[in-house]
DNA sequence: TAACGATGTGTTAGCGTTGTCATTAAAAGA
DNA sequence: TCTTTTAATGACAACGCTAACACATCGTTA
């Protein structure tokens, strides 16, 4: 007996033997079948088909084969944004026979290196990035390892690397514009993560609105539970300049602020009028309606799984760059102006 | 010039070189460390900084190196209830130092397989199936291949697979009696890919309860469309056995009740009490609140991570086990029966 | 002092695949 | 008939890593 492995998968050369062929020419049948006699093909698949041959997919990797296999991290899986996001890139991916590795960095930074250490290690071909924190490095340490990336959702500025986002500055600017034009004159802006570039960007969308129609500008940074949200509500419900519309950031504000504004009895858009960052599900379920900017959640994905799969397979050394796709205001029922 | 790679990320034999070492001896440091004497740790640790080098994780597997991945199989990732279960089962992993391979079959048992074959090219370690068809045979294509499966959500009858489930028929049966203690004697039930098994048993838990109480029992099979759930929704209204409860067996089916109830002005719970299998996030949001079977999602992936992780690292061959986590029905508005 | 184990290190081989080059057989042209 | 081209296949090495063994050193113990 020459071969005692008993409970190992078959391999190309168990295909061969059986085949009675050599190992390169099932390779070549099964790297796409050129210069492989139909009859030859014809018996090698039949051996493939009663050993159920599976390729080793590691061994063609250390082979220096193109990996077919691009990575993706997302802040947090259970959130339906990214949940999407994550849908999206995969079909893009399979469509183009890519595989996706998808974690999550759970909002964490450390959590994020670790993982893109993973992916490293692991030789994906390319990598789609939502970045987590603030720091550059975690990037420039995938690009230094030689694996393209293609960050989205979020960038970080001052960065060389190929980015698709949204118009978060000028999305914010007309919602808090379309507030402004309804008379309003203290408006809210509910932060969340506010420590993140995009949503930087978004607040600062904001300001602009309100110092350009001469309002105070009432922000507040970070949201963060329930009742903290309540609390300072009540608070400035009380206050001199008492808010009549309010801007949340991203869903999680804004599902912060109707969570504390229902017990309270703030009434929307009645007592505050309300546009939200983020578009969801549940937002035409919710009453009143939820008006929403609503960002092209898939569009975005598939824009930058195509253009890292561009990347790797046009092998095109073009510059890299930056695509800024629009938002949509979508007018339901919490900003107070439709039926 | 012995080495003339150019773009190649270094190799193990490139630390041994600039340490000064054989390359085995900077497989061991890198491998746990022991046998390895404390200056020559040192140097080579220095060698690995400088040279950025990262272990090649294809070339472990191919040595038949425990692979540390698993894989995890769910029906839509942008469907949050499946995204929680990825984030869970991803934090368990990594807490074990494992990676998980996430992807989405969307729900089509052809992908599903396509997914599969892949997992066992890639020599994943072990998988999470949450399956998407009723077709045993890709689960067996799976145990063929020596690849440990654990099932979750939903499970095929009559198959040997750990496997973790809610008690779906009991939890429906209760939440069906809930309604008929509150005195409501046509109740509507509500399906969804009701091919599922599990969807099955929750729909066989209503019909348990209803003909125990000798009421009739109305099954929608398939609630597809907004517009088809209402069209239906209102014939039987005006049908002789006009409902005034009704359970959705998913949180699918809840949501196109809602959506289809609210312009249809058949209000909630006044006309129509809703209960709804499947919590979410949303659910306190809405107004009326809704009553919910609710699962426990987080303990349910956790479980079967363990499981899975316990059958690879302990290597026990006990017999399969099926675990049933019961579920809490959470009484909110919808329902009827709170303030 | 010799024999022994413990410790640190190197040598060799091979995991499954494919690129490179060599080889054979058949077809085409001279 | 003898080259020359083309197609089909094979032999061999190598990708980066580690298991198994081999080999030096040491300090201990009989």
């Amino acid at each position: 007996m020459k071969k005692s492995k008993v409970n190992d998968e078959p391999t190309l050369d168990d295909v061969a033997r059986m085949a009675g062929v050599s190992s390169i020419t099932v390779s070549r049948l099964v790297n796409g079948g050129t210069r492989v006699r139909p009859e030859t093909a014809k018996k090698i698949r039949a051996a493939i088909a009663r050993l159920g041959y599976k390729p080793n997919e590691a061994a063609r990797i250390l082979k220096g084969q193109p990996a077919k296999i691009i990575g993706l991290i997302v802040p947090d899986l259970a959130d339906s944004f990214y949940g999407a996001c994550a849908q999206a890139v995969h079909e893009v991916a399979r469509s183009r026979s890519y595989m996706t590795v998808v974690v999550g960095s759970e909002c964490k930074a450390d959590v994020e290196s670790l993982e893109i250490e993973m992916m490293i290690r692991r030789r994906v071909a390319g990598l789609l990035l939502i970045p987590t924190g603030v720091d550059k490095t975690p990037i420039q340490v995938i690009q230094k390892a030689g694996i393209p990336v293609v960050c989205f959702d979020r960038t970080l500025p001052g960065l060389e690397v190929d980015s698709v986002v949204v118009n978060n500055r000028d999305s914010s600017y007309e919602a808090a514009k379309h507030l402004i034009e309804h008379g309003h004159k203290n408006i809210l802006c509910l932060g969340n993560q506010s420590n993140l570039y995009p949503i930087r960007l978004r607040i600062q969308g904001y300001e602009d609105a309100v110092r350009e129609a001469g309002l105070p500008s009432i922000v507040v940074e970070q949201a963060e539970t329930v009742d903290a949200v309540g609390a300072e509500l009540v608070r400035l419900m009380q206050s001199k300049h008492r808010p009549t519309a309010a801007f949340c950031v991203n869903n999680v504000a804004s599902q912060l602020l109707l969570e504390a504004a229902a017990p309270r009895r703030y009434q929307i858009p009645k007592h505050l009028a309300v546009i939200g960052f983020d578009d969801f599900k549940m937002a035409t379920l919710l009453k009143p309606r939820l008006t929403v900017v609503r960002q092209p959640v898939v569009e975005m994905s598939r824009r930058a799984a195509s253009i890292l799969l561009d990347r790797l397979t046009l092998s095109s050394h073009s510059t890299t760059a930056t695509v800024i796709l629009s938002t949509e205001l979508v007018i339901r029922e919490s900003c107070g102006c439709a039926p």
